[in-house]
DNA sequence: CTATACATGTAACAAGTTACATGATTAA
DNA sequence: TTAATCATGTAACTTGTTACATGTATAG
């Protein structure tokens, strides 16, 4: 029963800050899609729900139908009973570590072939969020520090992909996903 | 529409040899549990539609209406497209990480507290991984390799949280999380 | 005989994705 | 005037989780 992640990741960001929907789909999309990837289809309908909980309120409005929420005390009590009464689902969903499963059905040079795209992408995304973390503004309050911690994993997270489909191209070129070909080295 | 990736994941395990959908929930728990989770109920109707598509056939059967199922021909093919045709989705999905970013809601002492809960279960994981890489036969099959590669991803991936924890418990500790405190260091 | 592991399924619900649908404001 | 961006929502569908439901074989 340790769901509602997306509820709480709403929570935290209004308590930041107030703001509309449109800008926390914004955020989905670059801080917090490192752990949590959210699209405003799934966040609007939350929005609703967090209303009639009592947990935010709406205390704004703008241009083009505009709606600023603001967290409620009974919403920062929320956050506090979450993080203290639940324990948190430890595991990693990586469908792109789950294909590397499969790359002993195509040939050699393909599943290296493929790699390599990997590699270009992993690369990508470390080098994207560790601009994002030179260039953004952190001077900011509390909650945007926590943004920092996330924005760092999603960095280490990425560059120790890049570590890892170096070591798994090694183990493919030698041969390891061959019948009969050699054992893999231990990685690390 | 990158999705299906339970489906391919069961097609794969049955490519390396055929199997029940018992057996293979077993291995969702262990190797594959540390990049795709899945539980039986979501396996046993996957296997039926597999079945209904021609990608698997049940192959032999055995004690208290266990079935084996084994790939076909088409199912092989059905891997290759897959990994050929589209293009994975990078992201990762990390509830764990997710939590921090709302630590600031809690008393330095408090989120510290978690924060060593936290360590300690990815240390957990990652040592029980690389129990599992040394006691495993890995002598087998080629899809067994592909195995390897994926824990040997996850027992990377626990180890990159541990770093990451004793380095987040470090900007804690200076007061990052409290307003006025110091910016995060960087990290690595 | 009794507990454990084996073995398969369904039902109800929650979460997440994609596509549909609409319209206002701003900048070039 | 026209394209981009801002802004909010709903509908249909797929995926994933938890709980329910049943029964067999084996080991102590």
């Amino acid at each position: 029963m340790h769901q509602m992640s997306l509820r709480f990741a709403l929570l935290d960001l209004l308590a930041g800050e107030p703001m509309s929907g449109y800008d926390l789909t914004k955020i989905f999309s670059h801080s917090l899609a490192n752990v949590w990837p959210a699209q405003h289809s799934q966040i609007y309908p939350e929005l609703a729900k967090l209303v009639s909980a009592g947990l935010i309120s709406q205390t704004g409005d703008g241009p083009r139908g505009r709606k600023v929420y603001s967290i409620t005390p009974e919403g920062i009590g929320a956050i506090r009973s979450w993080l203290r009464e639940t324990t948190p689902d430890y595991g990693v969903r990586a469908e792109s570590i789950l294909r590397l499963f499969c790359l002993w059905a195509l040939p050699t040079n393909e599943a290296l072939t493929l790699l390599e795209r990997d590699r270009a992408e992993y690369a990508r995304q470390r080098d994207e969020l560790a601009a994002q973390i030179r260039s953004l503004d952190w001077s900011g309050n509390v909650s945007q520090r926590g943004a920092r911690l996330t924005i760092e994993f999603g960095h280490h997270y990425y560059a120790g992909c890049v570590d890892w489909i170096d070591w798994a191209k090694v183990q493919i070129e030698a041969g390891v996903l061959k019948p009969g070909g050699p054992m893999p080295a231990p990685f690390i």
